[in-house]
DNA sequence: TATAATAGATTCAGAATATGAGACAATATT
DNA sequence: AATATTGTCTCATATTCTGAATCTATTATA
């Protein structure tokens, strides 16, 4: 990735040490951690030592291992309140926006409507905000369709009630057509909707995860089909999936 | 408390960094940080690069400005799965929860402060984690007053510096009363706080044992004092007594 | 718009600090 | 009881961190 910063050689040994506690391996002895990373025993000793004084590491008074400790928690709560969606969104939706050429959001899922949270125009000439906290009918947007696929299934259907608004002439009502599309969303990792909200509107999307790996919101790329055309496609679906993962991962989600 | 362990004196510093990220300043900026922590500038600097590259930080783009960072949030995440009390007590915290229909939580003694592992809110339609990782100071909680009447005499000496926060007009922050109060709460097996954290607050926790009979969580109903009036006190000491008394059995607590 | 002020990034020589080999203590294992 | 293994501690060494000072970018002020 980036260059290793310089200066803070022990900082970065104790980060690296922190991180080897994962949900695989939540718990290490000095021996097993000594073979695991390259570093002199007496250096990680006092590592942990130091990371165990501060409270981010725990050990058990009888096996004398080692956890993840009371601070880390704390921290984790806390670094929680203060990263909100929209934050860690803003940028990679940025990104997005201007990778795709075409305007980007960030949506969740409200009963049974999806709201826009965030939006960047296509055109940056375009005010902003001019779509955000507009809401549309869930099962006729990608991000609807999205979102209600990675839901259990019952609350799905609370959210499902027929009979569903025909927007469009492709506007999917009928239930059983909407399971077996989102049974496909869910297998694949992304959603689109052509034309299903408005004649000519396209639009894709994928999940974003928070830290427990639960889908919470969904990012996307919408715009005319005339642009959005099925040779464009394939190419949209990857550039939304890739900001979908890297918004997940500044929410903390971890792969596996 | 303990003597800061030597040989690690850039690690400390950085936790030290780390620590200032609270809910009440979630963001900092380099030149605030070097006049509230006593440090160089050039070494907060590098301390804070250090912790951006490895994800525990990040920065704004547009203000520069750090907040804590998803690696934080991950680890969180580890260290509360990996945390075997929280797996064994959510379950009857589910049940308390219900069975009383008030918030129930889960939590630790954290130097002088208290934790909180786990909470189902009382209505369940508020998410969780909202309140995860939370601290408030023991003197002013039940659970942080029990866990503290467990203590031996000296551990909870040196937890209760004077002067103890006022945070309400009923907050116990006399030394000696508060022994007092302990004495009963050991006997009796649970502690209640009425309006000693915040007005119209009320709490009662009993204390979770672990397999050799240590006190080592409390657990705990909170609620208005409209709802938790004296009259439904003693239904709700019992049923947190319960609670307890189950998840110290599935820690492997057994009477006799 | 020019100027000043401020915050942030970078450099570098010096010294404090982290390092790691090894010795020792405390546990486990045979 | 003897042995092996893991954890703790010490200390001389030089590597790494430090912080004063400088430079650059950005923002505020005149």
């Amino acid at each position: 990735m980036t260059q290793s910063p310089s200066g803070a050689q022990s900082v970065l040994r104790a980060i690296r040490l922190l991180k080897m506690f994962t949900d695989a391996h939540p718990e290490w002895r000095l021996k097993d951690l000594a073979r695991a990373v390259n570093m002199n025993k007496a250096t990680i000793y006092r590592l942990l030592n130091a990371l165990e004084h501060e409270g981010l590491l725990t050990r058990d008074k009888r096996t004398g291992a080692y956890r993840l400790g009371p601070e880390i928690i704390a921290l984790g709560g806390r670094a929680l309140r203060s990263n909100d969606l929209r934050s860690a969104g803003y940028g990679e939706l940025e990104w997005l926006a201007c990778a795709a050429g075409e305007a980007a959001t960030l949506e969740i899922l409200v009963e049974n409507q999806v709201l826009i949270l965030e939006e960047i125009p296509a055109s940056h000439l375009l005010a902003p905000w001019q779509t955000i906290g507009t809401r549309h009918p869930a099962h006729a947007t990608s991000t609807g369709k999205l979102l209600l696929a990675f839901l259990p299934a019952h609350e799905r259907a609370a959210r499902l009630r027929p009979p569903l608004q025909q927007l469009t002439k492709k506007t999917i009502t009928d239930l059983e057509a909407l399971e077996h599309q989102m049974a496909l969303i869910r297998t694949q990792g992304y959603a689109t909707a052509i034309e299903e909200l408005e004649d000519g509107y396209v639009a894709v999307s994928a999940p974003i995860r928070n830290h427990d790996g639960e889908v919470v919101a969904a990012v996307s790329i919408g715009g005319p089909i005339t642009r959005l055309n099925t040779e464009r496609l394939p190419e949209c679906i990857n550039l939304v999936q890739q900001a979908g993962q890297r918004i997940s991962e500044r929410l903390g989600f971890r792969e596996h």
